[in-house]
Parts: structure tokens; C-alpha cells; sequence
DNA sequence: CTGGTGACTTATC
DNA sequence: AGATAAGCCACCA
């Protein structure tokens, strides 16, 4: 376990119901700008064990990110219960649901 | 230990 | 604007 991976963990679970957040923003919160990669591991890990919202995580357009159909299907599904509008690709409005913490 | 891969991102061409 | 390269670091073979 390691300090990146805690703060990328505590990170999502500041993430509120309706709002997503970018691979990106996360990486970059958690101390490492092009660190995406190991905030999808992270993610695709934790998730599980820490009950994490990873399906308020996107990429960088803003769509779900998930190559897997049930995955994908299971947020999509869970985006839409909390009131995201998620488009037939997948593709989310960030100009209404990306969370800043900073902006908050 | 070495090497390759991944639910990605940003910069360059 | 679409394609390529490099960066990041944990995990598995």
C-alpha cells in the first residue's frame, strides 16, 4: 500500500453522488499528473475491497472507459441512478457532471 | 530480477 | 483533428 494509492482511494470516495471525475484529475490530486494508469489499477483493485465508486470515474472525453459490456453496462446503469445523463457512447456532459474539488 | 501490459493522459507531428 | 510517442507505476508471467 502506498501513500499514492490512498490518497487516490480517499480521493474517489470524495467523489459525490451525480458528479464524475477524470482518470487524470484524480492522478493529478494524488501527487502524479500522468499517473492514470495507476488510478485505473488502483481503481480496478480497491474497488472491491474499499466498496469505491469507480463508476463515477471517466476518461479524459468523459466517457466510461470500461472495455468489459457487463462492467460498462453495470455503470452506465449506476450513473444513471444517481442522475447522470449518459449518453449512447458512453459519453458524459463534464461541463455539467466533472467535480472539481478545488471549485467546490 | 527482467519484461510486458493496462478501465489512461498529455504533448507533438 | 487523427495518429504517435512517452510517461506513470503496480501486477503477473
Amino acid at each position: 500500500m502506498t501513500p499514492f494509492t490512498e490518497k487516490v482511494i480517499g480521493i474517489i470516495r470524495s467523489i459525490p453522488a451525480g458528479r464524475v471525475m477524470t482518470y487524470g484529475q484524480i492522478a493529478k490530486l494524488a501527487g502524479s499528473p500522468r499517473a492514470a494508469r495507476q488510478v485505473v489499477r488502483i481503481l480496478h483493485s480497491m474497488s472491491r475491497a474499499y466498496k469505491l465508486p469507480w463508476h463515477r470515474v471517466v476518461n479524459a472525453k468523459g466517457a466510461i472507459a470500461i472495455q468489459d459490456d457487463e462492467s460498462y453496462n453495470e455503470q452506465w446503469m449506476s450513473l444513471e441512478a444517481e442522475g447522470v445523463l449518459v449518453g449512447l457512447h458512453g459519453v458524459i456532459d463534464l461541463k455539467k457532471y466533472l467535480w472539481e474539488p478545488d471549485g467546490e
